[in-house]
DNA sequence: CAGATAAGCATATAAAATATCATGATTATT
DNA sequence: AATAATCATGATATTTTATATGCTTATCTG
């Protein structure tokens, strides 16, 4: 139910569907809808519904191995070398996300973390997830005119 | 269609379903949904529909007089003091958001601004829309246990 | 006015997420 | 082992958010 703490891959309960869904997303390049996700799923686990998709989300994101993209209503597994669960909770990552070809992009240093704790921190602000998105255009999508963003 | 760029007030084309959102969003204190926009919406233009708002938000938000933020699927009127369709197309601007009351706070400075572009930069990423979000809790929100947490 | 362009209208539907209530499984405790 | 408490799942329906499409109207420009 909270996010940002330290959280022990022991202590995770993968129930089949959870597990389903996170192998689902990590075998992704890009973040996967839900209802993408669901289609896959259903390959595995033929009866599930919706519900099955966003609870396993749900536990997956509040465990720290996915984030959402809220730009994208989509579902990404942490792409971090440190991993957000073995991260330490009041660091801060910004992910970049792609508008034209969905593409992600997850980065971290002090400084950001430092300036974003101070202004948070001047509004009495707790910032939650420590993920911040910047919506933009990747190098490739920048780079083309406006066509077919869809590498 | 593209954000980020200068606006002057003169060349805007204010018709009455785009003034109509505008001066509801302006309203509000906080971030408006879509549907509550077109429940207030509909007692100055009867017949308005879904469609009738999405494009009167797209074309506030492309010139950049609202923010939609994502973390809400909500709709807010740019609360810098700068306000966002004088400023510099460069400077990066955070907004922490509420997630007890909704509550949105909207803040800027030279160092963000630095460390953001500079890390855009190295990934050859070209920021869009130059919002970045901030999910979290605020002041009074963060002190309260986990009640009811509708200001 | 002719032609082009932008804006608006109306219907329908798609996409994303959640509410609700019932059922099953696990563990702790007696 | 029986009981209770908790967590997880199942199943149905619905809500919320957003867009596609086709047609019509207004406005601008020469």
């Amino acid at each position: 139910m909270t996010s940002g703490a330290k959280v022990s891959l022991d202590t995770l309960n993968l129930t089949a569907s959870r597990r389903a869904v996170l192998d689902i997303v990590m075998g992704s390049n890009k973040p996967k809808k839900a209802y993408d996700i669901l289609s896959d799923l259903q390959k595995v686990i033929p009866h599930a519904k919706p519900p099955t998709v966003y609870r396993a989300l749900e536990y997956l994101i509040s465990n720290n191995l996915l984030h959402r993209i809220n730009e994208q209503n989509a579902y990404v597994y942490c792409q971090q070398e440190h991993k957000c669960y073995q991260d330490h909770p009041t660091r801060f990552n910004i992910i970049f996300t792609c508008q034209g070809c969905g593409e992600i992009r997850e980065q971290s240093n002090n400084v950001l973390t430092a300036v974003v704790s101070e202004m948070a921190a001047e509004l009495g602000f707790k910032a939650d997830s420590k993920m911040i998105e910047c919506p933009g255009l990747c190098k490739v999508c920048a780079e083309k005119p406006a066509e077919d963003a869809n590498a």
